[in-house]
RNA sequence: GGCCCCGUCGUCUAGAGGCCUAGGACACGGCCCUUUCAAGGCCGCGACACGGGUUCGAAUCCCGUCGGGGUCACCA
């Protein structure tokens, strides 16, 4: 604070459940600018909107950002909701000043307003109307709600930015007097943001470009309440890979009730019985398949999700849980995000934290809407994965497993989970490793054949497969050490004196062990699961 | 619709008048390898939105057209 000199960002979300990526992107750029300067990054609550606001979602909000590893400076979270005091002292004395004055308008008074403007092909802007002081104390004798609106100079606002460029804002025809106070009494976002940020000593402000056109309104309070301008930067808009609409929240619902209506279609079932088989009551379910406003709640989605055979992983991922749910490292999420909207120039693409705190700049950071591109986030990934310490990789597979506690896989120690990791090398999440392994973690009676996987691989060609099964578990029997090397070994002499191709064997073999047809290597899961189980699921596929 | 912003391969981008017959990454196609799924190796396809200027010379500067986005709240 003493040097001005000094970079100081902020992070400042408004609480309304967990982080989304657009967000995570603005927070990382914040982070990345004061870690570059060595300057300070600050994180703060925008609760000002009590409807939306929960503690909950603070919660949620916190963890995804220490997930991403963007650690900020101030010790205790600012919250607005704390703040009132702050924002009301110094609206009053706008008032005072006449930089600022009740309105009392009714929501329905302005809509009137805001119709008749659009009737006349006129832009509508907010004017001051006069009161007297007589209707005043009528109104305040009625109980009638007021807000405190911000009493807008007259003039062109201009400003530079240090991305979209010099010269951004609007002319003075357009501007408005806005309100600083709503009838709560909580302050708008407007107020807050310039008070906390001039308090906090901000120096650069970097938001999405939706906020460019507040700016105006900022500066405007700024020059009232004589505070510094700080350097703007307002960042392109992270677009939704597959439709290149906005990223919204809402994307997953949308793409479960999309399939909901195909699995109807295909599957010759009505919505009834997708009701019935996902627990959810008949007429909610309806509603939500024919009202695209209706979100399921997040316990219900993965019943449908289940039912209709949707899997986790086919659904975009929006928020940054998603993307841990998923199992991708946090470092290659961000060094992704990163690279939407900012370059460091040449060929550079994959960084670490500590290359993109040296490289970022402002100036780098780029105008255009960017799409966002998740086989190429799945890449990055599986190289990160790939070059990765064993220890890291573990500790990203504990963590990936924390996630996701339902997963049998939660039950192994490390030791076999560090094994599992070196079998699957090559993989791209961890959510391939932990659904491909689970079989090596269930009892025996856990594993649930696949209906398909069985008639493909055990009874086509009158249950060829079966009796490869029948043959090999004498041999496995007999086998004298139970190692990967030694299953191998006898494996091939198996298929090659039946003539037949390894994989004739070794598919009905998967089936009888994972109950699927895909797994990790059969010789080393063999090893893994033991000679006992191998046996008694061999065993029980041909009881099936 | 008004105002504002943006426009290089399918996608993310490099490019700040000659280094560009436009580079990289992901995706995609082909071949090879392979016990499943992956992974890996080699080769390949692929863009300066369009039209006018300025200039000896333009992806880079200017104008227009078209296309995309943002914004017009007592939400942030």
């Amino acid at each position: 604070m003493s040097d001005a000199s000094k970079v100081v960002t902020r992070y400042a979300p408004s609480p309304t459940g967990y982080q989304h990526v657009g967000g995570a992107r603005t927070a990382l750029f914040s982070w990345l600018l004061a870690r570059h300067f060595g300057g300070t990054y600050l994180l703060r609550i925008e609760d000002t909107d009590l409807a939306r606001s929960t503690e909950d979602a603070v919660h949620k909000l916190v963890e995804d950002l220490q997930w991403l590893g963007l650690n900020w400076d101030n010790k205790e979270l600012v919250f607005q909701s704390k703040r009132l005091d702050v924002y009301n002292k110094l609206i009053d004395g706008m008032i005072a000043k006449g930089q600022s004055y009740k309105a009392w308008e009714t929501p329905a008074e302005l809509e009137e307003s805001w119709k008749a403007a659009g009737k006349a092909k006129r832009q509508y802007v907010y004017r001051r109307t006069e009161v007297t002081a007589e209707q005043v104390k009528q109104y305040e004798a009625e109980g009638r709600a007021h807000v405190v609106r911000f009493a807008m100079p007259v003039k062109d606002y201009r400003f530079d930015d240090a991305v979209v460029g010099p010269g951004q804002g609007v002319a003075a025809d357009q501007v408005q007097d806005f309100v600083i106070r709503k009838s709560d009494g909580m302050p708008t976002f407007h107020l807050a943001v310039v008070v906390d940020d001039a308090e906090m000593g901000v120096t650069h402000v970097l938001r999405g470009q939706e906020h460019l056109l507040n700016t105006v309104n900022h500066i405007a309070l700024q020059e009232a309440l004589g505070y510094q301008r700080p350097v703007y930067a307002h960042l392109p808009v992270i677009l939704a890979g597959d439709t290149g609409a906005k990223l919204s929240k809402r994307a997953r619902d949308q793409k479960i009730r999309q399939r909901a209506h195909e699995w109807i279609r295909s599957a010759k079932k009505t919505a009834a019985e997708l009701a019935e088989m996902s627990g959810i009551a008949a007429d909610r379910l309806e509603e939500w398949l024919t009202n695209d406003k209706k979100q399921l709640d997040l316990s219900e989605q993965p019943e449908v999700m289940k039912a209709i055979g949707l899997r986790e992983h086919d659904l975009p991922e929006i928020m940054v849980r998603d993307f841990r749910k998923n199992g991708y490292l946090p470092e290659v999420l961000n060094n992704f995000l990163a690279l939407l909207g900012w370059s460091p120039g040449g060929d550079r693409e994959r960084m670490t934290m500590a290359e993109m705190v040296e490289l970022f700049s402002l100036e780098g950071v780029g105008k255009a809407n960017a799409r966002f591109n998740r086989e190429k986030l799945v890449a990055f990934n599986k190289e990160a994965v790939a070059a990765a310490t064993p220890e890291r990789l573990l500790a990203g597979f504990r963590d990936y497993l924390k996630a996701n506690p339902e997963s049998p896989v939660n039950r192994g120690d490390d030791g076999m989970l560090t094994k599992l990791l070196g079998m699957k090398a090559g993989f791209r999440l961890f959510r391939e490793v932990d659904e491909q392994a689970r079989f090596l973690f269930l009892r025996d009676d856990e594993v649930m054949y696949e209906a398909a996987a069985v008639e493909k691989v055990l009874k086509k060609n009158e249950g060829e497969g079966a009796r490869m099964l029948r043959e090999l578990k004498g041999v496995f029997e007999a086998l004298a050490e139970w190692t990967a090397g030694a299953i191998e070994g006898v494996m091939n002499e198996f298929a090659a004196v039946r003539q037949v191709k390894l994989n004739n064997v070794a598919q009905p073999l998967r089936v009888a062990v994972s109950g699927g047809m895909v797994s990790p290597p059969i010789f080393q899961s063999l090893e893994m699961l033991g000679r006992d189980a191998t046996v008694r699921r061999m065993e029980r596929a041909l009881s099936v």
